[in-house]
DNA sequence: GTCTATACCTGGATAGAC
DNA sequence: GTCTATCCAGGTATAGAC
């Protein structure tokens, strides 16, 4: 069958996700795929070159984008100052929703997560991914976009505590990976959220 | 030497909160001791007997309380729904700011939480651990505290939102363990955001 | 590309002398 | 209580037939 090696990467992907890298290895991956241990090196170099394959995945993975909603891409500059003022805040309510449903609802998306929580710590590449995907990359730009946006309103505010505040309940929820909370009750906390956190804000 | 118990728990900690459980390996533990595995073993039945004793360990350890606070204790009823409504936010707001201090700058504590993080997925106590005192367990109190506090306020809002609006920035503050900021700066960021929670929801 | 078989190593854990 | 020596299971990875 041709798919074998998209096949290898998903199971090994579900398997890394619940016990983690150094918890899963090759003979488990195989047999889950009914093949041996020597076929699985004809397509990957080793169990590392699986982890990896990963990563890079998802880094080329589509997921919801700034742009894709109309709003800014690329960090604040002085050329693109005016575009971060005028953002539209019901265009960033639709992504960030978007973006939550993405990586709660979508299987390989959450177990990538899940993954990355896990490996931060142990791996670089892990480590930079978490960062940019989920902590400081979202933050330093809904920071700047947040802190333009605001600077037309009644009211200015910091941008860095405004981003905390939007984001970081999105951030928790995301955590509840299958835990307490789940599925449609989880989105719907989301959603009151941010929009309790909009209208609060340009009232 | 008669600390070694001791030691072994906090060298054990270190290591596992660097690596993971897997990562470490009673080699690794014994070398940094300077002892051989023959030796640990005195000490500890295995590996996960370490695990547990530092699981156990910080059970009982000294963390700030809500009650340590003058905040009620225990989880909400009709007997003490009045205590519940006549929190004082003053106490809430310094007891918000110990425990992420604690959290945050002492290292036994900050190296507990790191492993948590990591374990929740492989480990059913590390799980329920982590959901009692950094996830449904606090959401569920301040949920109950503040829709209480806020039944007398003109503005009666949903306690489980207040909740996650207050403690989320929080929660993913301390998740920065050492990353890009670090110390005062996220003890400040944290206070700020206390502060402009308190005064947005009592004026 | 998949199989069987195997080399090689590391990990957890134990035995027994001191 | 600590050492040395050792056992054994299980891990990664490779070789070579089919």
């Amino acid at each position: 069958m041709g798919g074998m090696r998209e096949k290898i990467l998903q199971v090994s992907l579900s398997l890394f996700a619940k016990d983690g890298y150094e918890g899963v290895s090759v003979s488990d991956i195989s047999e889950k795929l009914n093949i041996t241990k020597g076929a699985l090196y004809r397509h990957f170099q080793g169990k590392r070159d699986i982890y990896d394959a990963i990563l890079t995945r998802v880094e080329e993975h589509v997921r919801p984008m700034p742009a894709d909603f109309g709003l800014p891409r690329g960090p604040l500059t002085d050329a693109n100052r005016e575009e971060y003022r005028r953002a539209d805040p019901s265009a960033l309510k639709l992504y960030a929703m978007a973006a939550f449903r993405h990586w709660t609802e979508n299987e390989f998306a959450r177990s990538f997560r899940q993954l990355l929580v896990m490996e931060q710590f142990h791996d670089e590449r892990a480590a930079g991914l978490m960062s940019v995907e989920f902590v400081s990359g979202i933050l330093g730009y809904l920071g700047d976009l947040l802190g333009e946006m605001s600077a037309l309103t009644s009211v200015p505010a910091q941008g860095d505590l405004l981003a905390l505040e939007f984001y970081a309940p999105l951030h928790m929820l995301m955590g509840f990976l299958g835990a307490t909370i789940h599925g449609e009750k989880l989105a719907s906390l989301a959603s009151r959220h941010v929009d309790a956190f909009f209208d609060r804000w340009l009232r």
